[in-house]
DNA sequence: ACCAATACTAAGGATTCCTTAGTATGCGGT
DNA sequence: ACCGCATACTAAGGAATCCTTAGTATTGGT
């Protein structure tokens, strides 16, 4: 028996802390853009989902990607990412 | 004559497009916590002080300080961020 | 001290969200 | 094909949040 692969909407909303009765039709008001996750919200379904909330706003995609990488990498590759932009801003 | 160098909180509602009469307190609610701007708005207050959106929602603040300065550059040293730290991804 | 500009607060009307109840759609098992 | 269940989706009203108006407090310049 292996566990089910796929999160549907309302497992998400419930994982994020939601009513699980009222998960399903919060869940898909936000898919379907209808309504949008309060700040706090937001800020859990992004923990579940393993992203920083900040990529949800990126319309940039290259930073969205350079904000999902930098967020997993190690403290020390993280500085010297830092540093390397830094040197970049002056030049 | 030279321009004003700060922007008071109420023309930084003003130049986002808020009703100069009500800039003032909404300004001042979103600066001290006590309400948050809509989407619509926060986009608009980001635009006027040069930042993305992204910088906003960010906790750790290095991270912050790479989106601001990595949205001053130019495209060249942009793309330049993104593949060094594609690097550290596989590193 | 005075004035003007800025910062801040209270309270209610306006707006948006969340919950409840329910319908529709997709899909595996028989 | 049919049934049963899980998932996806919608409507509508109560609940929560925001925006506006009116006003007070504070700061900075002369």
């Amino acid at each position: 028996m292996r566990e089910k692969r796929k999160l549907s909407q309302k497992q998400l909303g419930i994982d994020a802390g939601i009513d699980p009765s009222a998960a399903s039709p919060r869940m898909n008001q936000y898919e379907t853009g209808k309504h949008r996750p309060d700040p706090n919200m937001t800020e859990r379904l992004c923990q579940v989902l393993g992203v920083p909330v900040a990529y949800l706003y990126c319309e940039d995609d290259d930073l969205a990607r350079i904000i999902a990488t930098y967020s997993k990498l190690s403290l020390r590759d993280q500085k010297g990412i830092l540093e390397i932009i830094e040197q970049a801003e002056v030049k």
